[in-house]
DNA sequence: CTTGGTCGTTAATAATGCTTTAACCCTGAG
DNA sequence: CTCAGGGTTAAAGCATTATTAACGACCAAG
């Protein structure tokens, strides 16, 4: 499971600084822009779960870039928050919908800025997919109760180990690249030695029996029934 | 499937015009009524899935609207929502007791409320169809009467550890993430800090028993019978 | 208006056990 | 034979969870 990614826009780089450094320690992965231009292009690109909108800003003004955003149909899910100053009018605000999700106002405080953030996003992913079970030769893998059933066995697995198997039994018979396992189950940016795998891996093999997981030398691991 | 009814009430005109216009456009049928008098009477007709509620209203208010819905027995599955100003703290307490499925604050946002009337209806029926009723393995759970069983002997849980351990038990076996558990048992914008679901399924463990309640590493917490 | 009790939350600290590393071993291609 | 890529192992490092105590809000009884 990656980042949950975040777009701050805003034209003090101050804000961007000490905000950005509060939600990258939460965990979440930061990017910043000066102004709505550069941000559309970014959440383009990124297509962040969240936008945190400095309503006051020269040129493109938070508002007019919420409304570009709301009509690029792959940012239809995106949440925005508007970081607002205390005593603009709120209502008027409110009252126009240009499609916010949440107001911040500020003087904005770090621990209160994380709180709500943590709320919006927990709020998205409650709308989690359910279902997902799949059955290969004996294996059956329940993501729902975090259950592996091994011939009929229960086996509950580590989270990692877990999700690794998860990933590769996705797709039975595909080579998946130790790049490719390292930024689906570990993330982008998360730095960890080649051995991690293969001691992952190894791990899987011992408990779901060695004929499962075949290594292609030079390239990476899949999983064959 | 047809649609779901949702039925709208507060005095204000253009309240029930803005948000009647977002919720329609939404998918939902949307009925609106200005005073609680004329809500029962449109409720009753139509059986609508989820009442939205001011608590201000002239004549008879929200509160006594709410009671009164949840005394007639064919409205008993009926949510039921209230429109609250931002800080009236004792408003939540009492309403709750009447019978209130959750508080909306005022100013409202549109897309805020859409998000939560979605979220609402959604938990309705992914949730609230387990019974009333649940016995497994010597725990019987009585949501009706909030009391909790273990092998014959009653036990009578506080609120907040009711209200897990029912979420937990509607789908044993099922982990429930440390967020899906915030935003089902505490809501969606309340914020408390993770640790408290640690001492709370301590205490339901202390009570019910250890065994029940596995701890899933990185992901949640299950129970098992 | 007090008092004593329960509940919900947090903070601090301890305990747990998952992850990762590091060091060393094995193997097959060339 | 050599060596690069992978396998193995144990132990260190780390994040997450468990536990406890303490506080404030609230409520009911006096």
């Amino acid at each position: 499971m990656s980042k949950q990614k975040i777009l701050l826009v805003d034209d003090e780089p101050d804000i961007l600084e000490i905000i950005g450094f509060n939600l990258e320690r939460e965990g979440y992965e930061v990017f910043t822009a000066p102004n709505g231009r550069k941000a559309l292009e970014i959440a383009r690109k990124q297509k962040p779960d969240l936008v945190l909108l400095d309503v006051m800003m020269p040129e493109m003004d938070g508002m007019d870039t919420c409304r570009e955003l709301r009509e690029d149909p792959n940012l239809k899910d995106t949440l925005i928050a508007f970081l607002t100053a205390r005593n603009e009018d709120y209502s008027q605000i409110a009252g126009f919908d240009a499609g916010a999700d949440d107001y911040i106002s500020k003087p904005i405080k770090p621990r209160v800025l994380v709180s709500r953030v943590k709320a919006l996003l927990r709020r998205q992913v409650a709308i989690e997919p359910v279902a997902t079970k799949t059955n290969l030769s004996g294996i059956v893998i329940n993501k729902e109760r975090y259950v592996v059933y091994k011939d009929g066995v229960e086996l509950s697995l580590p989270k990692k180990e877990f999700e690794l198997l998860a990933l590769l039994a996705s797709q039975p018979g595909r080579v998946f690249t130790r790049e490719s396992i390292l930024s689906n189950v570990w993330g982008n940016d998360v730095i960890v030695g080649d051995r991690t795998i293969d001691v992952h891996i190894r791990k899987l093999r011992e408990k779901l029996g060695d004929d499962f997981f075949k290594t292609i030398k030079g390239v990476g691991y899949k999983f064959e029934p």
